[in-house]
DNA sequence: AATGAATGAGAATTCATTCAT
DNA sequence: AATGAATGAATTCTCATTCAT
């Protein structure tokens, strides 16, 4: 056998992919591996455990999202609007293409009584997402508690928006929910 | 040992209970068994699987739903807006109170790639909830496109505030987004 | 298939049988379950793991020595010479023909560096073997201090040479030392 | 990396080591590569299998025995109770010390109904000990009877006290019995 | 020689389901 | 109806061993 040698990320995308289609509990170690091209025991020289695999993926997707996409928020080469659009089309694409952008939401739903570990790292996941559109918010002129409460709407519009499109098999929801938030976006000023 | 037999409605109600809090494949028959104050070996005197409980319960929560809650969108008795206030208000009772009204989606999403059967019963009830709130946008007087988008974006503001109020053990997401939604409804009809 | 109905004490008995031939690693639940007339998922009504029914059959072992065996050293009816011939036959009859009493010591050894749980319970057992022995040694005149040092040696005595009946399989090495020890239990009085 | 290349007494004294810890089962490949520094792959071009090298292991320390300490008895230059001074002192050295000396009597029994090779071997250790034991009684008058009695209640004393040693953790057990042993040992004579 | 990776045969454990009483 | 027991398939994980580089 030659030697394909899997690096981390390869592991974590794979698994990922899995995670997603079929959630924690229905994603069995055989699943992963054959993801993965091995066998079911050869996985464990990757992890440790499923739960620590997961762990890594949400760990690993949360680094992207703050560090890659959130982040952009906080640069000052764009205008605020384009800032927005920016995220905004990020999330569209990540959602769309990627299918299971709502990742964090179905394993934290899943798991949400049976495992905090996984929980805490979705929560500030949405800490983070939160901070972002606040901040984009204010930068927008609006009161810290209104941008507060702007984001929150956002984020549960976005999400809102993503499960029904999983579960209607139709992407358009999301699309609409997105072209909705920017355009409010770039009216709201004239209405204060 | 004059145990109270069980009836239909006790069964379905009890096992919903666990099915919520540890969702489809957490929960196993000994927890619904113990849920309904009986041992394991006898639940399969009341249900023939684990699969088809779940199915009774889906369909008596959607025929509760469609029957009891979206119908009275159609009743003129009211007003329009207090049709909508009336949806509104027991939407945030059930989600609030029974915490996991969003059991529809949890289970929709986690069993989405394994069980069709599931998401056949989810998706009529998302498709009874917009009906239901499209009628009373076209009631309202938007085109029935417009009010198409705005049944979507609705539900899934609601939806999403719910995820986000369970995922960040905070009740007011849904409470502002629902009181937000009201608000809008009633203002709609100046913008036009 | 009728209800053979295991009661606990066959099945510590059954187990105990098992854990004697092979040790506890090398026993496979697979073995536990057959020794027991039962298909290896079945042993789970029973117990809850491996590590537990071990503790258990430790448990109930040390019990039945400590309440059937040692404590007739205490009891003021025979003679002492022949409460030590007692204790003495008894330790024969057990280690002979249930052909593995050094069960203690086997465990203890093979699980020393992993396993606390049972360590403790072997400790116990020795424990109250000292105090059984030291108490008779003191009734028959001794120092504490001598009777100590006998205790330990008389233990460590019939431990050597069950090992070795077990090892080299030949009973005349238990048999030849605990006529020894009764030999001379009874003879020490001449030489004080 | 210029690795010193591990030399068999090396090899077999290291895996002794983590033998005499963990035992044979519980002992894996892995823990016997690290404790030879070296990985796990790569311990197979020194040996051929784990049972193979649990065989060498147990070969080289009876040889050990069999060549460096039984022998001395039938050496002449020193007195008879030199000479059992001599073997005890040893004894006491090698048990004390290397922690573990109990060695063959634990693998021997964990392993006793499951690897006849392992107890082939040791049992030959033991017919060893019994041959310079006895030769050492007779030399000192007593009849070949009488000494392989006197030869296996050593053996028997000696093991006993080892395994009480390591169970309860405290060294004066063999201390006191090897005391013991050579005090009886030369005071014998008198009795006679 | 050394190693990293892969393998596959089990190991313990869980659990939906069946069935005799 | 209720139950305790049994079942057997599936699941996670371990580990001795093999092999290409």
């Amino acid at each position: 056998m030659a030697k394909p040698k899997l690096d981390r990320k390869t592991i974590l995308r794979n698994s990922l992919s899995v995670f997603k289609e079929k959630g924690y509990n229905a994603t069995t170690m055989n699943d992963l591996a054959t993801a993965n091209g091995i066998l079911k025991g050869s996985i464990y020289h990757y992890i440790s455990s499923k739960e620590e695999l997961m762990i890594e993926v949400l760990q690993a997707l949360n680094d992207h999202y703050t560090n890659k996409v959130f982040s952009k928020v906080y640069e000052n080469e764009l205008s605020i609007e384009d800032r927005l659009d920016e995220l905004v089309s990020r999330a569209e694409q990540i959602y769309t293409f990627e299918e299971g952008g709502d990742f964090f939401v179905n394993i934290g739903l899943e798991t949400l009584n049976t495992n905090p570990r996984f929980t805490e790292i979705i929560r500030s996941f949405f800490k983070e997402w939160f901070k972002a559109l606040i901040y984009l918010y204010m930068e927008k002129g609006f009161d810290k508690e209104i941008a507060e409460i702007k984001a929150e709407t956002t984020v549960a519009e976005i999400e809102g928006a993503v499960m029904l499109m999983r579960l209607l098999k139709d992407p358009n929801y999301l699309h609409r929910t997105l072209q909705n938030l920017k355009h409010t976006f770039r009216q709201t000023e004239h209405e204060y």
